[in-house]
DNA sequence: TGAAATCCCATAAAATCCCATTGTATCCCG
DNA sequence: CGGGATACAATGGGATTTTATGGGATTTCA
């Protein structure tokens, strides 16, 4: 079971003054062809300091996968409280936001807090689902590839030129 | 058999001085795209201290799924008295209460002090459910993960409370 | 008849909608 | 192939609507 439509690319955007940010047009796409949904789901990043962001499709899979975990486990008991867990943190700790006909999104405070997401925000393609990075802490991360580190340079470049 | 709609995301609200609460609106438009009633029932947690919440769509998935368990079980007669416990603690132990056009519910005092509930309401979408916390009590447990506490304690800063 | 529930209105802050601008990529046609 | 016309993406700002919440007035019912 896998989506047939991949999350890719990269792309700068501007956090405004309100809060809002435009969702790369490239990854809208991928969302409207995945399904009929114009929201996307954002949460921390389990790994990396920056969020997780992905469509109504995808947490749809996510959702049907920890079900079918409940199942083939219901008899033990260490199962159920290991579950509970994994729901507050799927939906409790995530927030879905609809983004409006010019594509924009209002950040939660709170997700834009966790990503420590300032008035800019890289967004990077990652097949199922896609981050938002503080593009400063993508380039102060030692785990991150210097090539990726390089595509970050030139989108702030790109912006401080045309600026 | 699953759903279409989640409850997602997290909210902190108070409950005033006559006992009423806004339920957060991302979790009433669940409600109204599952079904056309305008009401949510309320349970004691089986496992926190806190308490479970739901709408008429859920209730009724809930009992069928009950009636399955016996159908299946109806040769062994303790599964005659665990059906009868479990209708029981689904339907007598539970409150539904209507919320009204400002989409807010009067707390009923007994499930108000079953999930000791004081003046600020925390709210956490778990999917097909919803559960309503103290927002201390969620500090305080232990089998919360970090990263969902540190949400509780947004919110509380949100609202300009100490913890 | 008194406490509790319901209804109604008010308000501040936040979210959403609508329209305008700008820069860039794309198309079209001579 | 040049160059203008066109479409669309990203963004700013004002106007409007929704949300959460408080409080008064009215109704209910035991």
């Amino acid at each position: 079971m896998a989506l047939e439509h991949l999350f890719q690319g990269s792309a700068l955007n501007a956090v405004d003054a309100k809060g809002r940010v435009s969702i790369p047009s490239f990854l809208r796409s991928v969302i409207e062809r995945r399904g009929d949904a114009r929201t996307i789901t954002l949460a921390k990043h389990e790994a990396f300091p920056c969020l997780s962001a992905y469509d109504p499709a995808y947490a749809a899979l996510k959702h049907s996968k920890l079900e079918r975990l409940l199942e083939k486990e219901e008899t033990n008991p260490d199962a159920q409280l290991e579950y509970q867990q994994r729901n507050l943190m799927a939906f409790a700790a995530t927030e879905e936001v609809p983004y409006d006909s010019s594509g924009r999104i209002l950040f939660p405070p709170m997700m834009r807090r966790k990503g420590q997401i300032g008035d800019l925000a890289l967004f990077l393609g990652t097949g199922e689902t896609f981050q938002i990075w503080n593009p400063q802490l993508l380039l102060d991360d030692k785990r991150i590839p210097e090539d990726l580190k390089d595509i970050a340079r030139f989108r702030l470049e790109e912006r401080g030129a045309s600026s």
